[in-house]
DNA sequence: TTGCAGTTACGAACCAAGTCGTATATTTGA
DNA sequence: TCAAATATACGACTTGGTTCGTAACTGCAA
């Protein structure tokens, strides 16, 4: 059995994201990323992600001056972690509700809806 | 257009949780529900409900010396904002994925998979 | 009446997250 | 060669969340 897996913040979920598409990264690639999307200083996010190292959420490759990070947790394994939490205490321990929510309140495109479906017979076939 | 809902922090979740079954309560009904789950002090309880008061996530009757609380967020915009939070920082925007997620991580019964088809069915005559 | 139990109010303390300035080291190209 | 650009390290500061001690008020029971 390992370890629980730590709880990443909001700023490092979307460290993660970039880390997550682009499999590796150097802080200035997740920088010019995150510059796009929203106003923060090169520094802070050297410093985030030097916090996520030490909390073992990525591991980087120090044999260059420029250090190369990689996740060490799953997107999966996150998604997995955090929809948990969101189920307990937001939804009463209750997936199904969420997955009502989730659905109700989208336009969801007919491809999706058949990709459910599918997944919906394979559960009804079990 | 109504001003944007505050964002509720977990411990505010966690009350918040207490008052929608309750529909109202005072501050000693929602610590004892606390106080089964987790180890938390009276004043504790107490002054988180009142800054829940100032950033009106609740409101409270004050004619009689014990306040008597009731939620000003509904449970359902409450999740409507966090799921939507979650979709678009672990999901990549997609609800879809989301809903796999949550389906297939979890026994879900017969009854439930049952619901879900008919909300998906639905979805799908539109 | 008076004191005890229950209540609100309030501020202090602490911690985590986030932000950034500055020091220091390394690389590179003019 | 050496100055500019780029990198890491680190500490300080701010803010928000959480916790709780203590004071002050109120109502009720002995």
């Amino acid at each position: 059995m390992s370890a629980k897996q730590v709880k990443p913040t909001e700023s490092e979920l979307e460290i993660l994201q970039v880390l997550w598409n682009k499999e590796k990264a150097t802080v200035r690639d997740v920088h010019e990323e995150l510059a796009q999307q929203k106003d923060v200083g090169y520094t802070t996010t050297l410093k985030l992600m030097q916090i996520m190292f030490e909390k073992g959420l990525v591991k980087r490759d120090e044999s260059n001056k420029t250090h190369i990070y990689e996740p060490l947790v799953s997107r999966e394994k996150t998604q997995k972690q955090l929809v948990g939490k969101m189920v307990d205490t937001l939804f009463q321990g209750s997936p199904t509700q969420l997955v009502m929510q989730a659905l109700g309140n989208h336009k969801t495109s007919r491809r999706e809806l058949e990709e459910i479906q599918k997944l919906l017979d394979n559960l009804k076939n079990q």
